[in-house]
DNA sequence: AATTTTCATTTGTCAGACATTTAAAAGTCT
DNA sequence: AGACTTTTAAATGTCTGACAAATGAAAATT
């Protein structure tokens, strides 16, 4: 593990990407310690600083977790689906808000990605799967239900629905993108009527998805993209015209 | 912006953790610049050392860019999709090689995705797309090509199949997932024979774009999931049997 | 007016100190 | 001998103070 002395970037930066390919490429092992930071101090010949916010980036990455004590120290991590999870919807949310993502866009992404579960959902689901996106169904058509507690139950029922796949790699993407567009899905106003056709939609989901009807799935999953389109552009429309009055 | 004092994690931890939060909530907005270093540990009643290893921590998700000099400091950064691109690779990367994730899974999880773009890329291709893809089939074909090229071939052909869906999100969740199996990929090896039967479904795809023909897309996408996922099988049957003997 | 110099501010790095945590090792008691 | 307590060494976490280096604004000079 060595740092390239004509790279200009902060000596800092130089150290966590040495270690982070060393993570990457196998020469470290999860669970693997590192030197204490005093010996990477001396290895790298910074002083201890450096080393430790070399450390912290790499703990901000989740690619180490350090224990103090004794016998502590940095450990390689074996990142979790939560964890990673965790990060993509950060990076992803920030990535949508800050780089004007046209709400057509994000959803068209977003409804693409649900349909590509589809068919492992169609073939994998089981009873608590559609147990909860019943009870969600249920939830949804109650009156009275704040704007929150709508959205929350939204993303759990889709969120059953990926997790139907019952492929991990797919629930940890698909969950990353559907939490990520929540807050692009916030300048929506739910009206009573548009809750209602959006239920109707989930139903339909739901007893196809029941049915291991897979291309129904699809079908409703389109048009529930289209309608969500829809009402994102009535709002985007009804704010245009308000601003040039 | 408080950090909590029964929060039994490190400081620097809870401080990164506060101005993280100020960002996404939209407390503070790109461009503009953090306090110094020396005003934050003031405001947080920390050293100067325990702020920098906060912002160290965001720095390595890009959540902050860092300049020096007298108007320098930390300024929250516009994360690019080229930055988020990178840090998926790295988490998806070490998250598919650290938790075992089985080859059918991830090639399950990858096609599907690619699927999801086939109804955009057969609407928004152009010739740039379906050039770049005939122009990998073509490469792809020459005889003598070494491992490496073939992958490195692959994934350009199935990059610019996503890109034809013109639809950012989709192209950065994509290629995400795409370049994340490429470790697993490797193990597989690509014979003649295996090297023509996949050019031939390039092909199939390709051809189905460039007549906008979506389902014919997603068909060869299948197959071509089911092909790769019969050569990964076959090698892990043939390392069984050779552990055995 | 253009150029150069000075200067204040800020991040980057270093050295050394002490606090805190932790598990092993040593000691003590029954 | 075994269970419990104390000690201890090693490691991270935090703080202080210092200096280097970069950088743009302001002042001085030509």
């Amino acid at each position: 593990m060595k740092i390239n002395p004509n790279d200009a970037a902060d000596l800092s930066a130089q150290i966590a990407k040495a270690i982070r390919d060393a993570i990457i490429n196998g020469q470290l092992i999860v669970d693997e310690r590192l030197p204490s930071e005093a010996e990477l101090a001396e290895q790298f010949d910074v002083s201890r600083s450096t080393v430790r916010e070399a450390l912290k980036r790499l703990a901000a990455q989740s690619l180490i977790r350090t224990q103090r004590g004794a016998f502590g120290g940095a450990f390689v991590n074996r990142i979790s689906f939560e964890e990673a999870h965790g990060q993509q919807i950060t990076t992803s949310t920030l990535l949508l808000s800050m780089n004007a993502v046209s709400f057509d866009v994000a959803c068209d992404a977003r409804f693409a990605m649900e349909r590509a579960c589809a068919p492992f959902a169609a073939e994998h689901r089981n009873a608590d799967h559609l147990a909860t996106m019943r009870a969600e169904i249920h939830r949804q058509s109650q009156p009275g239900l704040s704007d929150e507690s709508w959205c929350a139950s939204d993303v759990a029922f889709h969120r059953a629905l990926v997790d139907a796949a019952d492929n991990p790699v797919l629930s940890y993407q698909l969950a990353g993108a559907v939490e990520a567009m929540q807050p692009l899905m916030n300048i929506i106003t739910f009206t009573a009527r548009s809750r209602e056709r959006i239920i109707e939609l989930h139903t339909d989901i739901t007893d196809a998805l029941e049915a291991h009807d897979s291309a129904s799935i699809e079908k409703s999953l389109i048009n529930l993209s289209t309608y969500t389109k829809t009402l994102g552009d009535d709002v985007i429309a009804a704010k245009q015209k308000a601003s040039q009055t």
